[in-house]
Parts: C-alpha cells; structure tokens; sequence
DNA sequence: GCGATCATTATCGTATTTTGACAATTCTGC
DNA sequence: GCAGAATTGTCAAAATACGATAATGATCGC
C-alpha cells in the first residue's frame, strides 16, 4: 500500500456511522505517525475533501465531495438523458411504486437516481449513492446479461460462487444461458431477492456504441399479477427505447452500423455470445 | 506544492464543461512524468475517486464520489435537521418560490439542498453543491453576520475590496455596523444580488453552542410586497427556530449557560462584536 | 481580560520512496 | 487472431516524504 493509497484510504473511514474523525484516532488505523497523519490530513483539507469540524481536532468531509457530485450529475449522459423520460413514467405507474436509475462502474452497480411514485411523505433522491451488489436484483441482472463477453468472462472467474449462489449458474455455460434467456425477454424480473416482498422490473440502458451503460428499474411493493407485470413491463421497455435514443442524440452516436437490426434484443450488435 | 496536493490536484481538473481527460492530457499539467501520472491515476482508480470510461484512455470521476456524498446527506446534522421543517415551510409559501439551505464550509458557502414550491417543472434537489460568494446574497449574508469576531476579522483582512464592493461597509467599523444590522433583523432580506429580479430572504442556523452552521432562505421570483415580506419572513424565522430546536435534541447540546436570553438575537451568546 | 491546554505547524537530518525512461504486457477494435 | 494503443513492470538515482521534537497558535475556563 503506498502513500497515495493511504491518503485517499482516510476518505473511507468517513461513514455514517462515524462521520467524525480526529487526526489521532486516525493515525493508527494507517499505521503513520502523528505528523504524516498531519500532513494528510492538511491535504486533503486543502483539497475541501475533508472539513474541519467544530474547532475541537476533529474532521469531516468536505465541500468537496458535494461540489464533485454536483459535477457528476451535471455530466452524466445517462442521469441527464433518464431524467425526463423517469417524471413521465413516475406518472404512469401506480402508487406503491418506485423509479431506480442504476449505472455500471467498472465492476460495481450503484443507484444514481430514485424516484418515488408518491413522493410525499418519501425522502426524494435520498438513496443516490447506494451501492448495490453485482448478481443480486433485476437492476443489476439487467446490467449483466449485456455485458461484453470478455468482461463476463474476467467477472465469472472472479466471482464463481457468487454467480452460483445468485442462482446465475453452477458453471460458465449455464451462466451464459441464463443471462441470453434475460436478452431475450429484453426486461429482467425478480422477485425479493433484494428487498422481501418487493417485485423488481428492469431493463438495459445502452451507449450509442450499445455498450450497456446501465439500468432502469421499477420497484414495486408487494407481489404483481401478469396484466399488471405485461402493462408495466411494456412501459418500462418502452421508457428504456426512448431514453436510449436521447443518449443517442446527445452523445452524437454515428450509429456505425447496426441500423436494420430490431432494437428488441439489442445485444447481438455488440458480439456474439 | 508537494506530491499529495498534486494527487488531489487531479480531481479539480474535472469540471461539468470538461468531464473526461486521459492521462496523457493530465500529466503535463501537473508537471509529472506519464509514468507518475499513470500511478497516480491508479491509485484514484483504486479508491473509486475516478473511473475508466468507455475503454479508451479516458477517465471520469467515479463512484466513490457519489457514495461519499450520500454519507454526508445522510450524516449532515444540518440537513437532517432541516428537511422535515423545509417540506412543512414548502407548503406554507406561494408558489414562484425555492427553499436553499446553505451549509459554510470553512470560508465558503455552499448550497446543500433545494426544494421547490411547484416540483412539477423543475428540477428537484439538483443545486446541491453549488458554492455561492461568501459576501452577496442574502444565505451567505445571514451566516456572515453570525460568525465569531475573530473569524470575522480574518474574513476582512482577507478580502476588504470584496466586502466593499459587495455594500458591506469600507471600513472594519462599517462591516461590523452592518452585520450586526442584520443581526439585530434576525433576518437578511436581499434583493437581485445573486439572480437579478429575485428577492431572497434568509435565517441563520445555529448548533447547540450556538455557533453559526448555515441558513435557511427564500428565493422568491420577482418584487415582494411589504405585507407578504412580513408575513413570509415571519414564518421562516419560526422555521429556523424549529430546526435549531431539533439540530440541539439530536446533538445533545447541553445548553452550557444561556438559557434566560431571547432567542432574538442569538449572537451575542457567542460572544460579543 | 489572562494563562493553561490542546490542536496544529515548523524544523531538520536521514533513509525510505517516489520518480522517470524504457521495456514488457495487456487490452481493444477490426 | 492481429495491429495499435493503453497500461503496468523494472530499476537505479535522488528527491522528498518521514518521524521525533520543538515552537506556534487557537480555545477554553477562570
């Protein structure tokens, strides 16, 4: 672990749970001195990653990160093109239910946006952040099954018994069938597996180059009988198309290619699997 | 500037009008080798801070970000403090109207959540993190008046052409005269400073030592009436009374002594000006 | 107001670490 | 699978980050 990892280590140690640290407390953890502890600690005040916190020794994050936040949501293609099409939908669906924006990092899913049907009583956007884990959850599923397959292959390898205890597949065929089955269908279902009782719908959001970029899901209370899984299902298809052409016109797609293809499995334009 | 500024540095270079860089593009402007630039990259990777875009050499801020600031959101005592008064006070005021509640960060002011009167149109929540000038307009107004004097005086040494022009006196005896105008108002009324044709009206925020952390104001689009500022700015010194109320129960403030002054004028119970 | 106490910064010689050029490797698009 | 770019590994030189202590500065209580 070099110093630079050790820095930027001190920013994770902030959590809700302890959002206060003081230099001393913290020096050990990094195994530094006091005055290194110091040092850092003054960098990343100068940074505005860190805020000193009442005048009593003891540290915060910074303005920084919410400045660098609003950055992201101001320049993410996905957030600025979901945006409109996810107030239309909210309307559409019934009450008891809620819109999730998800986006791929590297090997993460993480909720970008939420959006609730009722958003009285809610906390609006409050779940933004939320880091959500890679197999579990139609939003992350629908993520998935439109990987490139090398990517699958590196994750695969990494996370075999994850994959098998998500019920994804016991070995690297059964993997890859069940994820064309949810190609397939072109919206990923799931059932509780996330938050009991609650029904998951999602479909895949896509880059002009059909690179999956990531996912929008609805959450809905309860169980959910087939008309209303047809209805909404249809909705949310329909809502991931039209998103998908906004990030088309706003990223300038020069669509290569694959302009004959029906968009219904958008998949095969970016390998065979 | 030494080799963990310029680490940190990295992250300022990415702005909502410049969202993507390469390495290539970053290592000249630090004055670092590719090979250091590519370290350091790294290593920003590593802790989530940036994210390899697309696949071609370009990088984005990552999602360690957006999971920080949920962190703050949901550990900020101010804001917690504050929204359940902010969506009563929402319903109470016309609509034309906005919520802002401001946060100070050391010598900055910084946005940290928004509400609208009408959330139909606009865009919800997504000023946060806007930095606004320390000495215009009437949130940063309100929080100034209530700083320590000595912070006070480090604040006009600092920046005595700024305080000028800003109408807040020429002198060190003037600046304190008006701020401690607007503390004796227990409320700061501006008009078109930071967006012409809007009146704002603004409340400081308190800890429970009562040390200044923010404030609550008003935007309101167009003129406002004598009878509607009186009323209006009756209701949000009620509101900023009630989210000191609730910031004090969760911090468990201990009152130390003050607990006989009227609450009108909260400052001198830090000291006097 | 003034002094005690804690948080923070400056000092400085030593040695650990980072640095940079280049080679090796991995990844991506075709 | 192959070309070309993106990224990582290697290694000697030396720059600079490190740690212990001393000095400063801020904050609290009296």
């Amino acid at each position: 672990m070099t110093s630079a990892d050790k820095l930027l280590f001190i920013l994770r140690l902030f959590s809700a749970e302890q959002p206060l640290w003081t230099v001393e407390q913290a020096a050990p953890v990094l195994n530094v001195s006091l005055s290194t502890a110091y040092r850092y600690f003054r960098s990343l005040v100068k940074a505005g990653l860190l805020d000193p916190v009442g005048g009593s020794g003891r540290y915060a994050l910074g303005p920084a990160i919410i400045e660098l936040d609003r950055n992201i949501r101001l320049s993410d293609p996905v957030l600025r093109a979901a945006l409109p099409t996810m107030q239309w939908l909210v309307a559409q669906i019934d009450r008891a239910g809620s819109l999730l924006l998800c986006r791929l990092y590297q090997d993460k899913v993480m909720c970008i946006h939420q959006q609730h049907a009722t958003d009285g009583p809610h906390r609006i956007s409050y779940e933004r952040g939320l880091p959500l884990p890679m197999f579990r959850g139609a939003a992350s599923k629908a993520i998935l099954a439109h990987l490139p397959p090398r990517h699958l292959r590196r994750l695969y390898d990494a996370h075999p018994a994850q994959i098998a205890e998500a019920g994804l597949g016991a070995s690297w065929d059964e993997f890859k069938d069940r994820l064309r089955t949810i190609r397939r269908n072109g919206l990923c279902i799931s059932r509780g597996e996330l938050t009991p009782g609650t029904t998951g719908l999602s479909v895949p959001l896509f880059s002009p180059q059909r690179q999956v970029l990531g996912s929008l899901s609805i959450a809905h209370r309860g169980a959910m009988d087939e008309p209303s899984a047809a209805r909404i299902g249809a909705l949310l298809i329909a809502a991931g198309r039209e998103i998908d052409a906004v990030i088309v016109a706003a990223l300038g797609g020069t669509a290569t290619s694959q302009g004959s293809a029906s968009s219904s499995d958008p998949a095969h334009a970016s390998g065979r699997i």
